[in-house]
DNA sequence: AATATGCACAACCGCCTTTTG
DNA sequence: ACAAAAGGCGGTTGTGCATAT
């Protein structure tokens, strides 16, 4: 539709008014920014359903809170996404799909909606332009994955489908949901069942270093990447099976649990600054007390995985020549 | 100069999950 | 245990500005 036709449509400079309720709707005014800055930081925001009322604002619940958590919130983060920024969704997104929450939540003060964007207006086209297929992060036709790299993706499927099949049958072994043991090929949208549960997270970390492998070798973006490329070349040595650490009492992994590599190095996927101590965390993963078989399962079909990926960990270290541009 | 197109990002909508009574 | 309310999430649309035709 042409962008005049579309206006005749659009609404009255922001002032609709949706049902004949009187829920003003559109754009926010600086006076309605101010109402709501002023009151959330006096009484904090309470029952967002209340609130309008209460700050005098003639917007529903929601509307005030998408403006608080996406706009107004002092902690956020505004402007150019890094490269670092960039890399991390790119991982992350290979990893969890359209969860933007969940990836928003590895990237300090950044929201869901902004990296949701950034997504779809910058990274997803640029994508696209390089012949990878943004939604699986495989190249298209034309772009080839070294073999050897497919059968490592075929190993890890397979071991992670296996994973997955025999833990399902095991439900009574672990406290909330069976983990997800998503890979780049699996994300799809779903809006139902699989939420990634607060045991999931260990296996994103491991994923995480097969990611860079896989993507050391096909290159989504020599800008964007080459970052993950050198920083491998810091440490030569082949990676130890990491032990599982951290988990939040809350059941939440979003601040960034940690993967600590025979207790020296410490890897974290996100900021860190609500765990500080082990009392904060409300069990150790592979604590026998909290999920006795379940993660010791896990953990063992982790590492048929995990020797997959340090066999052909060399491969990041000195990445063949890319296929891509 | 007028119009079309592209882009960035704010905001809304509908659905799902979680919480509350 | 159940229903309703509230909150949260992801997809999509709206809007304003810049640039191209």
């Amino acid at each position: 539709m042409v962008r005049s036709e579309k206006k005749k449509k659009q609404n009255n400079n922001g002032n609709i008014v949706g049902l004949g309720v009187g829920v003003k709707k559109g754009p926010w005014t600086p006076e309605e920014d101010r109402k709501l800055l002023s009151y959330v930081q006096q009484f904090g925001h309470g029952s967002w359903r209340s609130l309008p009322a209460k700050a005098g604002l003639k917007r529903c619940g929601k509307s005030c809170r998408l403006r608080w958590t996406n706009y107004l919130r002092p902690d956020i983060k505004r402007g150019k996404f890094s490269m670092e920024e960039e890399r991390t969704i790119i991982q992350l997104h290979a990893l969890l799909g359209n969860r933007w929450s969940t990836i928003a939540s590895h990237l300090p003060r950044r929201t869901d909606n902004e990296i949701k964007n950034h997504w779809n207006s910058h990274i997803k086209k640029r994508m696209t332009k390089m012949g990878i297929d943004p939604m699986t992060h495989k190249p298209k036709n034309g772009t080839q994955l070294l073999s050897s790299n497919l059968n490592h993706m075929a190993q890890w499927e397979a071991a992670r489908l296996e994973a997955e099949a025999r833990l399902v049958q095991k439900p009574k072994n672990h406290p909330t949901q069976p983990p997800c043991l998503v890979s780049p090929s699996i994300h799809v949208h779903h809006k139902t069942p699989t939420k990634v549960s607060p045991p999931s997270l260990p296996c994103l970390d491991v994923l995480k270093v097969w990611q860079g492998n896989l993507w050391a070798n096909y290159s989504i973006n020599n800008e964007t990447l080459q970052s993950l490329i050198s920083t491998s070349n810091a440490s030569v040595a082949t990676p130890p099976m990491p032990v599982l650490s951290h988990v939040y009492n809350n059941g939440s992994y979003d601040q960034g649990p940690t993967i600590k590599h025979n207790d020296e190095i410490e890897i974290k996927m996100g900021p860190l600054e609500e765990i500080t101590h082990a009392d904060d965390a409300d069990f150790i993963i592979g604590d026998p007390l909290r999920s006795p078989d379940f993660w010791e399962e896990f953990v063992d079909l982790l590492d048929g995985g995990w020797k997959n990926i340090t066999n052909n960990y060399a491969m990041i270290i000195s990445p063949p020549a890319s296929p891509v541009c």
